[in-house]
DNA sequence: CTTAATGCAAAGGCTTTGCAGAGAC
DNA sequence: GTCTCTGCAAAGCCTTTGCATTAAG
């Protein structure tokens, strides 16, 4: 029913980095630690930014950015498009899809891998498939 | 198998405007005309502004900007977000879902009411669904 | 020493806002 | 004359970039 969520220690953070080609630096560790300590509640990079610069050690806001950037397109982290107004950052690269609170501006994923998709046309002959993304978009109400 | 594309005269998007509570002025209906003129493909702000500038009367970027944000809250079009760049209006506010092409940047409604999304958990309790929105993302090739 | 990464500040791109001038009735 | 709309320019966000400084080996 849900796919079951792991955890990721330092030690496994740094290995999928460079299982990408990512140097892990510190600043880098940091910042994946925040998105895949929570793996099934997603972050903009300005939430990253300020989670990472919680701590005692903090890292720049270009830093923040450019790592995330990275990272998705090194394909360790995925972007996903909610929210007119920010890009959120998800560290499952797996297919699946999310709950958008609009009302709290918070992306999580949909637990559940049987959410399909179904009656899809054909695409043009020149046109390849880069991904199929849902998003159930709710508010929350009193 | 397709949904009917309907095309809107001048008369129909006045009244339309008005029928949603908006005065319709020559640049709303302008800009309007510019989206339901070609109901299968959005275009963003910017699009609607050179789209509407061609020709020998302008709009002012603020009008377009103000004007599709107000006939987006009055629900004459809707947002789809697509691209984290930009924002694209669409004036079709019935469920249907989008094909978005990566490499040109061009979104246009998949044309079919076969689409399904089925096995979607039910929401939380305090939760009231807003849309489910389908984006199959493609890029060409050579 | 040499290469790579970080961080500050400035610049960019999309969108919103303040406000004066123009238009509608 | 009053109320609304338009448009210019400035401001606001989020994000990217340039470049000097710092870290790594």
């Amino acid at each position: 029913m849900h796919a079951q969520i792991k955890t990721y220690s330092d030690t496994e953070i740094i290995v999928l980095l460079r299982g990408h080609g990512i140097n892990p630096t510190t600043q880098r560790v940091m910042i994946a630690r925040q998105l895949f300590g929570r793996r099934n509640v997603h972050y903009s990079a300005d939430d990253v930014f300020k989670l990472v610069n919680e701590g005692p050690q903090g890292v720049s806001k270009a830093t923040v950015y450019n790592t995330l950037g990275l990272m998705a397109q090194k394909g360790v982290i995925r972007e996903v498009i909610a929210d007119p107004t920010k890009i959120f950052y998800d560290p499952n690269t797996a297919p699946h899809h999310h709950f958008y609170d609009v009302t709290r501006g918070e992306l999580r994923d949909i637990e559940s891998d049987k959410v399909q998709v179904t009656g899809l046309p054909s695409l043009p002959k020149d046109a390849a498939l880069e991904g199929v993304d849902v998003i159930v978009r709710l508010r929350r109400v009193k």
